[in-house]
RNA sequence: GGCCUCAUCGUCUAACGGUUAGGACACAGGAUUUUCAUUCCUGUAAUCGGGGUUCGAUUCCCCGUGAGGCUGCCA
């Protein structure tokens, strides 16, 4: 199947956005189809600058590529395919084209109500408790008049004329069964007096045209829809599917907003959020496999999606099974590559750490204890800076380690670790040699591993002290013990 | 106001009309552990209300209620 994603460059890309492209995605690839990117710019006042760009990069880091239409090439916006242009700017002739056969066939009519009456007519239905509709004054005018206003250049729109005893139905890929009342669809403008399409004409012609078989937004366009199968049918075209995807909510329910929370992926991507964690998490909210996993790869969607396992009502956006998530990912990622990509964030603190050879080690130590990897370089500094140590660290009540007994447990520590032998410095031997010493002094093995672990990293928590001694190394770690025997 | 949509634990959700209403997150307790984290176990917690249909409704129908969307020469 064809899908697409057609976001407007309006800014930042919407997680909400990001979430139809994914669902987009899937099902192209699911069926081996393929996934086509179209920017709709008909608004010329709302395009922002680089907002192309941004959500291409955004979409790239998800994994979502488009296939066809608008993509990176080489670090600029490019467009691939045979049935392009893809950027609705680029298209009005053809808009133009098809609203000019609206016209002759007598389904869509010009209009040149100005926007001050359209506005005072609003407000009297309103007032009158009536659905605020276009009241076809334009309608009315003679053909003669309309002949001459058009022939003088004046400014007008393109309606739709929706016939009022047409009843629209169709099957929606999530809802169902729909239908509408023709008498309370209103004749949406087609084409501005900027000579731009409305999305609604715009949307249609470009879908047709690029051959798309499902159309997969969200439901928002869920009550504009008729006016879109009419249009399909006023132009002789077989609409394609659509399937209108619950919206995304604040914790309060209502429709996901900036004000409350984060809105666009770029955000999630700053805060250091994986991409598999994101892609997991949206895939998730309203979309369940009929199984009990929970973890789920792009590659794994791809086989297990499917529209009609899509819940119809919105979904809350969880930051909290979010986060966990993510400590699912950060745990999956193998070690190496953990490594490699913790290394490069801890090298721009510790320079060092960038020609570490043992920095793997280092990584391992953490790689369970991390839910962002911008935790880590804090995690490792110990590595690379002497820690700061004092008694009061030293000491820990829990453990039963007093500041009185600390002398003692420090030595015993010294004594042992000095007979252990560099190349016997392993976590196994340290732990043999040190609790057997915990059993010889009457101290627990809280009151011996406390303490090390303390002096060697400084932190009231931090990766366990045979294996922090371990990557430290012999030197390292005398020397450390040594200067909280200062202390204490 | 009008039109449309939706409704299961706090949250995300499962349950061809028959289940002790299941899972996950969060929360609480516990186990493991030298700390923290991880991991594991246990627990608290839901079918919006009212009518039908049926031997039997979370499930089907109707009416309420609540929530959301649309109601632009925005998308």
């Amino acid at each position: 199947m064809r899908t697409r994603f057609a976001p407007s460059p309006t800014g930042f890309l919407h997680v909400g956005g990001l979430r139809t492209a994914l669902f987009a995605y899937l099902i192209a690839k699911q069926t081996k189809g393929r996934f086509l990117l179209r920017i709709e710019d008909t608004d010329q006042g709302r395009s922002v600058e680089g907002a192309v760009e941004n959500m291409l990069s955004t979409l790239h880091w998800a994994g979502l590529d488009p296939d066809e239409g608008v993509m990176m090439r080489k670090g600029i916006v490019a467009q691939e395919g045979t049935k392009g242009p893809y950027i609705q700017s680029e298209r009005l002739s053809l808009y133009q084209k098809y609203a000019q056969q609206l016209l002759k066939d007598g389904h869509a009519y010009p209009c040149f109500c100005t926007p001050e009456r359209l506005t005072q007519m609003r407000e009297g239905q309103m007032a009158r408790k009536q659905a605020p509709m276009y009241d076809r004054h334009c309608t009315q005018l003679p053909k003669k008049e309309i002949e001459d206003r058009l022939a003088r250049g004046e400014p007008h729109v393109l309606r739709l004329l929706v016939p009022h005893d047409h009843i629209f139905t169709y099957a929606d890929e999530i809802r169902g069964e729909m239908t509408f009342q023709g008498h309370t669809v209103d004749d949406q403008v087609l084409m501005k007096s900027d000579g731009f399409p409305t999305y609604h004409l715009a949307h249609v012609v470009d879908d047709h045209l690029m051959e798309i078989d499902l159309v997969i937004r969200g439901e928002e366009w869920l009550s504009s829809t008729p006016k879109h199968l009419l249009l399909f049918e006023r132009l002789g075209w077989t609409p394609p599917k659509y399937a209108h995807v619950p919206l995304l909510l604040n914790a309060d329910r209502t429709k996901l907003s900036k004000r409350q929370q984060s809105v666009a992926a770029e955000e999630y991507i700053q805060k250091g959020y994986l991409p598999e964690t994101l892609i997991n998490f949206l895939a998730l909210l309203g979309w369940n496999p009929g199984s009990e996993q929970e973890i789920f790869s792009l590659e794994e969607l791809i086989g297990a999606f499917s529209l009609e396992r899509v819940q119809k009502a919105g979904a809350i956006f969880d930051l909290a099974k979010l986060d966990w998530l993510q400590g699912q990912w950060i745990r999956k990622l193998p070690l190496a590559e953990f490594a490699d990509r913790l290394q490069m964030l801890t090298a721009e603190r510790f320079p060092e750490a960038a020609h570490d050879p043992h920095f793997k080690d280092k990584a391992a130590l953490i790689h369970e204890r991390v839910t962002f990897l911008k935790e880590g370089p804090d995690m490792l500094a110990f590595f690379y800076v002497d820690p700061k140590v004092d008694a009061d660290l030293l000491a820990n009540a829990k453990q039963k380690v007093t500041k009185e007994l600390l002398p003692k447990i420090l030595k015993v520590l010294m004594q042992t670790l000095e007979k252990t032998a560099e190349k016997d410095w392993s976590v196994e031997t340290l732990k043999e040699n040190i609790l057997a010493h915990a059993k010889k002094e009457e101290l627990t093995q809280g009151q011996l591993l406390w303490p090390l672990r303390a002096a060697l990293t400084g932190l009231p928590y931090s990766p366990g002290a045979f294996e922090v001694a371990v990557a430290l190394g012999k030197d390292v770690t005398l020397t450390r013990l040594k200067a909280a025997m200062k202390v204490s």
